[in-house]
DNA sequence: TCGCACATGTAACGCGTTACATGATTAC
DNA sequence: GTAATCATGTAACGCGTTACATGTGCGA
């Protein structure tokens, strides 16, 4: 398994949590992981058979709703200490990309009243973010009281929520800033 | 020129400043969009072959240092025109991905120590890069004064400054938490 | 003399998304 | 009847990084 593959790793620790199918690690990430990690179909299904292969992981096939094949997965010994083994390494941090600040940076070249139209439209998309990450956050103390993972969920959450703030709280002095020179042209 | 690549545009709003060659373009970005846009040779040389081809941008060969050739890059009215579209349409959400956050995200299955150790290596990241943003910042003040791209690469900056300082908060609170994890294991 | 800064470019590889293929059941 | 959900998988394509190739001049 190559360390750059991050890929493998997002499915052991999915299903260090409990054994599940491809498709309910999807629904699962999407609902968890998704602000700092997602995963397409493309990368899952090959990853998992891969993982297979290389006895990181292991599935029986159950039937599902009309009687379709579903493999569920489950971590092995192996898997496991694989998974250990890269959750003591450090992060490496990967460079980002914001289209949004791109054209921010190159706002001079169009009106202030475009920049401060796509400020806004910024900030409403934050909002909207925030909200459904202190949704998540109830819902996540309420179903996982007793879980050992209870802690570190709250905290990814937390680091979302933090962020959010951070980032609102420029939108409304960058608002602030385009309104006055939206009235200067 | 497809949608979808934006380092075509990134090269067009950095030719738009003033024209550059293809390594000043690199300088010129690692010291001002880095923390939210960066392109690697791979991508810019051929990107700006690309351009000059679709005859979005020209150049004039020039003499460099040690006879070497250099190639000075202008954007053309064509290219202009180009950026502008692109700067008035909304900008698309891209998923981030955080090595980090996945890493805490499945953190009960290692020592609270090892996650304690985490943080504060990332805070110690986040603090470096926020120091790094108040100087650049200050230094783009005192060397931009009568810029029309002043209000904009300020704007640009706060955000990064804001989010860093979203993120410091983060870190010292979950700190201790885990110092208190730490001590209950 | 060794390595760094300047300077442009290509090739190889892997990552990641999107669309496609298949198909049953359930809800509107 | 039409769309969504469940469910797995493949193929094609483009994006992006890394390493390589080439070469000069300057400073430690």
């Amino acid at each position: 398994m190559k360390k750059s593959n991050k890929t493998h790793y997002a499915i052991l620790g999915m299903l260090a949590i409990e054994p599940m199918s491809g498709y309910e690690i999807r629904q699962t990430m999407r609902q968890s992981t998704e602000n700092f990690w997602a995963e397409s179909d493309g990368q899952l299904y090959p990853a998992l058979a891969k993982l297979n292969k290389q006895g990181l992981v292991s599935y029986k096939a159950v039937e599902s709703a009309g009687n379709r094949e579903k493999k569920v997965y489950r971590i092995t010994t192996k898997g496991s200490s694989e998974l250990k083994k890269w959750l003591v390494e450090q992060a490496e941090k990967q460079s980002v990309r914001s289209e949004f600040m791109l054209k921010l940076f190159f706002g001079a070249n169009v009106a202030a009243e475009i920049n401060f139209d796509h400020v806004q439209a910024h900030r409403y998309q934050i909002k909207s973010m925030l909200n459904r990450l202190n949704e998540t956050k109830k819902k996540i103390v309420q179903e996982n009281q007793d879980s050992k993972h209870l802690p570190y969920w709250l905290m990814s959450i937390d680091y979302g929520i933090k962020i959010a703030q951070g980032k609102l709280a420029w939108c409304d002095s960058a608002i602030a800033t385009l309104e006055k020179m939206k009235s200067k042209e």
